[in-house]
RNA sequence: GUGAGUGUAGCUCAAUGGUAGAGUAUCGGAUUGUGGAUCCGAACGCUGCGGGUUCAAAUCCCGUCACUCACCCCA
């Protein structure tokens, strides 16, 4: 007798939160086709292996948040979590650097990770994202974020922070990853357990920590920004340089980290402070190497993802146009067909039509109209029939006018 | 994986251990070709699930599941 629920961390959206997605949706189609982006479209699962080699096999991602099955024909399957290495997956497997101008792409759609669910965070979610592939220009990297921070805007999201940092590259970040190891052991006495692992795994999360006493003994640590090479410096510069003349006010935040192991050079987040504890609305930064490793050419890339389920608690207040709806009534069930012929009628001129095939009376069909929230409500009935006429009742004003059927088309152009 | 809070009608919530209720939504009615208001009526519940204590449990205890929030991690 246990009722069958939606499993943990998914949910169903419709009406009424189901237009504003509908509305993010079609934002994004259109806001980055302007930049010429195209969308692509990857497959919801992947070879397991394209994220343990694209994303990182230490990362927690990888360790404990994929969905991994296997086949019937025992492959190793994974719901994808994220979509940056599907879509270099798909730009090496197809040769879409040697066809494609630009070679710019945007995607949106389901992602899936096995955390515990909380605000803001689900096992299956939404996530859009751009990424822009052989481009090492900085100019792109502030172009990029620009846009993110842009297309925020005009979605009048407010209290956003935008903070930036540069992560380095293979050049700079292990040498200075030991010098970071070699100050944190001197240091361990004032760590937590967690973060004394972290020392040998991957030191640089330890400025993630929130403890008081590890942030405290972080502050001592030495910091990448001093450490980079002057490739790497010098193209951070001038990413905020042109961040500056493009009017985007950013934070410097030496201790800002990513989650996956794949960035390189720029990193950047876009935090919000009207979100809980899972705060950052949209996160990403440069990829130079992922697709050789991924067995492509040696290809710059940069790009972010956005969590559309933390944009949409934004939209809260955000009220849409409401569509005209037109009822249909008649009075007598015998008229039903000529009530179907006229809903046809005013379909194929683009309105929103509802009628009730019930055949209640007239008061029943003007309940449900209102319930429908119809602006009109159209009258079929024995005089109306007889006078080739309908009768259109405007509900909010109750002004009802009668029109010959030959006048509906220019009644129609008025008022839709 | 760890912790805290909450589970009662479709929804929002009541009910000193003593017959489970209200508001709202739904359906019907207040007769004839016209809605929103008002009034009358109906239907709606294994009180998340399982055990225990008790003459008696929605209420107390244990377990379990679900949801929510936080840690962790991230978008």
């Amino acid at each position: 007798m246990n009722e069958i629920k939606a499993p943990k961390g998914t949910r169903d959206i419709f009406s009424p939160e189901i237009q504003k997605w509908q509305f993010l949706e079609n934002s994004i189609h259109a806001y980055y086709q302007k930049f010429l982006y195209r969308e692509i479209r990857t497959p919801i699962f992947e070879h397991s292996e394209l994220f343990s080699r694209g994303i990182g096999s230490e990362t927690d991602v990888v360790q404990k948040e994929m969905y991994t099955f296997s086949d019937k024909a025992g492959r190793s399957l994974t719901l994808r979590p994220e979509n940056t290495a599907s879509v270099v997956r798909a730009v090496i497997e197809n040769n879409l650097f040697e066809s494609v101008t630009p070679l710019r792409f945007y995607y949106l759609g389901p992602m899936f990770r096995y955390d515990k669910p909380q605000k803001g965070r689900y096992r299956q979610f939404q996530q859009f994202g751009i990424e822009v592939f052989a481009d090492e220009s900085p100019q792109v990297d502030a172009e990029v974020i620009f846009s993110a921070v842009d297309f925020l805007k005009n979605l009048k999201i407010a209290d956003i922070k935008l903070e930036i940092n540069s992560v380095g590259c293979p050049q700079c970040r292990p040498g200075y990853l030991e010098i970071l190891r070699k100050a944190a052991r001197a240091e361990q006495s004032g760590l937590c357990a967690d973060c004394q692992r972290k020392i040998s795994a991957n030191p640089l999360r330890i400025f993630d920590c929130k403890l008081p006493e590890c942030a405290e003994t972080a502050k001592r640590f030495p910091l990448l920004g001093n450490h980079l090479c002057s490739e790497c410096r010098d193209h951070f510069k001038i990413v905020r340089e042109a961040l500056s003349w493009m009017n985007v006010p950013f934070l410097l935040n030496p201790r800002l980290v990513r989650g996956l192991d794949y960035y390189t050079k720029t990193a950047f987040e876009v935090t919000s402070g009207q979100l809980g504890a899972q705060n950052a609305l949209l996160g990403g930064g440069r990829y130079n190497n992922l697709i050789k490793e991924l067995g492509g050419p040696d290809m710059a890339a940069i790009g972010f993802a956005a969590g559309m389920e933390r944009i949409i608690l934004h939209l809260r207040h955000l009220t849409l146009p409401r569509p005209k709806i037109m009822f249909v009534a008649y009075q007598d069930p015998k008229w039903l067909p000529n009530a179907i012929q006229l809903a046809q009628v005013l379909r194929a001129h683009g309105c929103p039509v509802y009628l009730d095939y019930q055949g209640k009376n007239l008061k029943k069909q003007f309940k449900k109209a209102d319930k429908v929230a119809a602006a009109f409500t159209m009258v079929l009935a024995e005089d109306e029939i007889k006078s080739e006429a309908v009768s259109i009742k405007d509900m909010a004003s109750q002004d009802q006018i009668k029109i010959s059927l030959k006048d509906l088309n220019s009644w129609l152009k008025k008022n839709y």
